[in-house]
DNA sequence: ATGGAGTTTGAGAGCGCTCTCAAGCTCTTG
DNA sequence: CAAGAGCTTGAGAGCGCTCTCAAACTCCAT
């Protein structure tokens, strides 16, 4: 019975046209208040839902938006920030009456195929794409019609609209940090540099070192890509050199540094200052989990993952404006591993 | 142009009728070769896409299974559960050419208003849920006529179709190892017991203790809920009772737990044993990144993500036939917090 | 009353696809 | 070479909704 139920049927057991219940529905203002009342009741006693795939047929919109995650991901699994991206694009979704699709993949294949089957007509309202790199093919999206933001900021694509936590200053203020505290020989552990998160924080670390009047030493810079495995043999690389703080482009590859430190017989903060990027790791939980716990950036992940719905939103809604350019702030958050606080 | 692109305008080009291009996109037998050639050619050519909603209107199917994750998710943002088994499903969608819609509830009120959503016919071919707990109020999805599969077995619902792992025998396996080892005084941390994974590895612990002959003490049982901080206070409370190892439900608590007992001045394995529960921490990275490394029992997250989505699509096609019941082996991984090896 | 502006409603034409039905073909086989 | 048994194809009827258009109705100022 339920299957039954159609536009047709809830007006005629309300006496009115079909047009008129699609009026109701839609909230179409110019309806009599009687009326509406009326259909109203009939739709809540019948528990009518309206059709999602004809509606769509006829109106050409969807209510999906897609996420888009390519297959990079080692990080899906060794971190907390898809998650809570995840979490708030969800809840923007909710918020704002859409449906999230998600989309990862998992091998170079899947991305040539699907991406076409991503865009294709009549499916998707618009499209969220998350950890792009430069050489990606899924950069092949960005030039679809289709409303598309990408989460990062797409180097390669001025004219791509993006949302992106200002990743240069949350660096800058890191190491500034770092060097307020007294240390001279910082070095850094990077992430991707085909990614703007990889690149700016980079950026960010050469600018401090560099307005502050210290020297730049390409031996203290070590590639770690933002996987752990790196991280930890760039850490070891480092020591030779005598680092006397770290700077490390992500948490995840903090522990695996603080680790290395461990191993090599060397303490936090006494011997090495670390500091991270992200704050993944203890936001929600009250018992610090890592020893020391971890100075680092934290970026507004949730917010981002918001922030990316509304403003895809936004350009679904106003689709020929220039392209926009949200980037969000970081914040310093002070704990044990720079040595700033006992 | 891509958008005027239809089935119509692909059979004229083709020299064919619109049934006929149709059939050769879904792969219907009976059709000429040389015909069907011709019609592949002219899609490739035009870069022709159907439009999904008109076949979702047309035929009842949307190609959308819906993954719907509860309020609970403490545990999103803490471990890695759900984006390993979000990463199982969402292979086994793009395998099978399906959409993976993600719902995930924030609050209370979202789930009431939105499961009726989720519901709304023509929308969704079928329907997973994670993490369901005993009083959830999606309960009710479970009653719809949707082909719906839970991921973890729902105790109050005999007759739904669920996917899960062995609970019970993987956490006999863990307390057996502990006996095995000589450990008399057992403890353990128990997750939600409103769950079943918490109940089912509640009951493998009682049980390995009893099949062992060792006594039941309630004073070493205690209620973790899944929760870090509670199981980092559990930890401790179980301190005074002396216990000489400890199980603890899942390995997000276990961290709590290492961390109490390290605050407490307590060795692992030498003074306490502990072994974990779902081997989240390590599987993916050569670091280890917590000391010591955490004997636990493995769960086949990404595969019973898979085997949910196989399972859904079975009973989407057979629908009148009775429950899947599929229960996944587990496995013991031996680290050494257990002090098995050094 | 009467004209006109504004409000409220229904009819009807699609949206682009699937699927049934029957017609037209191509083969056998006796 | 005719008859019957498949094959292969096209016509046409929807699927359930949105949206335009114009009719009908309301209300007010004249």
């Amino acid at each position: 019975m339920d299957g039954k139920l159609t536009l047709e049927k809830i007006g005629s057991l309300a006496g009115v046209s079909r047009a008129t219940v699609s009026r109701v529905i839609n909230n179409h203002p110019n309806i009599r208040k009687d009326v509406r009342q009326r259909v109203l009741q009939v739709i809540a006693e019948t528990g009518y839902q309206p059709n999602q795939a004809a509606r769509s047929l006829a109106s050409k919109r969807t209510g999906l938006l897609g996420l888009v995650i390519p297959r990079l991901i080692q990080a899906l699994f060794t971190d907390l920030y898809y998650p809570r991206l995840i979490q708030g694009i969800s809840q923007a979704c909710n918020e704002s009456g859409h449906t999230l699709a998600l989309f990862i993949f998992h091998t170079d294949e899947e991305e040539q195929q699907l991406a076409a089957q991503v865009l294709r007509q009549g499916f998707l309202d618009g499209l969220i794409i998350a950890g792009m790199h430069f050489s990606d093919p899924l950069n092949q999206l960005l030039l679809s019609e289709k409303p598309v933001l990408v989460i990062g900021e797409p180097l390669a694509y001025p004219q791509a609209s993006f949302v992106d936590a200002d990743n240069r200053l949350g660096a800058y203020t890191a190491v500034a940090h770092l060097i307020s505290l007294g240390h001279q020989r910082i070095a850094t552990i990077t992430g991707r540099l085909d990614m703007a998160a990889g690149q700016q924080r980079r950026q960010g670390y050469l600018d401090a070192l560099t307005e502050h009047g210290l020297p730049i030493d390409e031996q203290l810079i070590v590639a770690g890509d933002f996987e752990q495995e790196k991280a930890y043999q760039g850490t070891l690389d480092l020591l030779p050199h005598q680092p006397d703080a770290i700077f490390v482009a992500s948490d995840s590859m903090a522990l695996s540094t603080l680790r290395a430190l461990a191993d090599a017989g060397l303490q936090v903060p006494k011997d090495v200052a670390v500091v991270g990027y992200d704050d993944l790791m203890a936001e929600e939980t009250a018992v610090p989990l890592i020893n020391p716990p971890l100075t680092t950036i934290r970026q507004p992940i949730h917010r981002m993952g918001v922030q990316a719905v509304q403003t895809l939103l936004d350009i679904i809604k106003n689709p020929h404006t220039p392209p926009r350019r949200v980037i969000l702030p970081t914040e310093l958050i002070i704990r044990q591993s720079c040595g700033a606080v006992q």
